[in-house]
DNA sequence: GTCTATAGCGCGATAGAC
DNA sequence: GTCTATCGCGCTATAGAC
């Protein structure tokens, strides 16, 4: 998190505060604090807080689906690739001295507070993920490898929403632990 | 929502406002408007923010966990139960003209900046509904219209965080559609 | 029980010196 | 690029009249 300038400096403190706390836990002043330079300061490189927030989404989103991309096309089984897509969120809850949930996932929750390009952009990361979680399933159901009952679009809006919601519920109370049964179920759910 | 006293009306404000745009909009500026009394009569009924949130998770908790023991209780099939449970959430996420979110999914986001007494309010609605949930599921599987692999709690613990990440998932982007099809995904996985 | 008035604070944002 | 200083706003909360 130590970063090598004051603008990369700011969007990681930004993002923690986001993960952690919330979007309302974002303030210039305690971004100020954890970085060691004044409000002003941040002021000039993003001058409204929704700069910001549009700058964290369009650092975050493609980072996070180009991580997803080398997940799918790796030459891995399709379990190792959904226990891998689930891996990041359990990395996410896990890193850090606090619990953390998906930068989309806390904002998804204060997303009537966003205006709407904000909201678009929050929106297309789960459809995106939701696209690829599509793939990995189709791919994983052609080898043969899993083997449920519905549709891989179905069973792909299940499982995103599932992450999403356990990295709030297991940061209420069992943790890593609560997610990792979890996803054991899923596994088990998906292979059949 | 037209309440016959003032106290309810503030109750019931204050939770649609949680619910539809989060902690941060339920304000006193916010509230008074709404019910069309002054700041300093809803100070009157809760002196403080605290006050009012405690009373608010008293009053949705009980209510919740009673109907659906209800559910629980009633001569139906499991698969009707577990339907009618997620059907409970599909209420909330339609009702009004605004999507709302279970109140503890929006408080789940926000418990970092929420005091002891109030995040352990919260960690126990999230157990209760799993023990609940373990419940229903064990009786469809001993009546046998269940049939899936893993174990009950685990299975449980998958649900209830899929129904509260569905919640917001669905508010962003496909609403109501969206959240039906992950609920007839998930009864195919349960019924197999 | 409801009101007016006000205190005190943290917030986002800007001007202008260096 | 970073700073000091300051503005105006909305917030939680309280005192005291009616």
């Amino acid at each position: 998190m130590k970063s090598t300038n004051t603008r990369t400096h700011i969007l990681d403190t930004a993002q923690e505060l986001i993960q952690t706390v919330g979007l309302n836990a974002m303030s210039y002043a305690n971004i100020s604090q954890a970085v060691g330079v004044r409000k002003a300061s941040i002021h000039y490189y993003f001058p409204s807080k929704d700069d910001l927030l549009v700058a964290l989404l369009e650092r975050y989103s493609p980072y996070f689906l180009r991580v997803v991309d080398t997940i799918l096309d790796a030459p891995e089984s399709a379990e190792v690739k959904l226990r891998r897509y689930c891996g990041l969120f359990e990395a996410t809850l896990s890193s850090g001295k606090q619990d953390k949930v998906c930068l989309c996932g806390m904002l998804g929750a204060e997303i009537k507070t966003l205006n709407t390009p904000l909201s678009e952009q929050i929106s297309r990361f789960y459809q995106q993920n939701e696209i690829r979680l599509t793939q990995l399933l189709n791919q994983g159901l052609s080898a043969g490898v899993f083997n449920f009952p519905g549709d891989a679009a179905a069973m792909a809006q299940l499982i995103f929403s599932l992450l999403e919601g356990e990295l709030l519920i297991a940061r209420a109370g069992k943790g890593v632990p609560h997610f990792r049964g979890v996803v054991e179920q899923l596994m088990q759910l998906v292979k059949q």
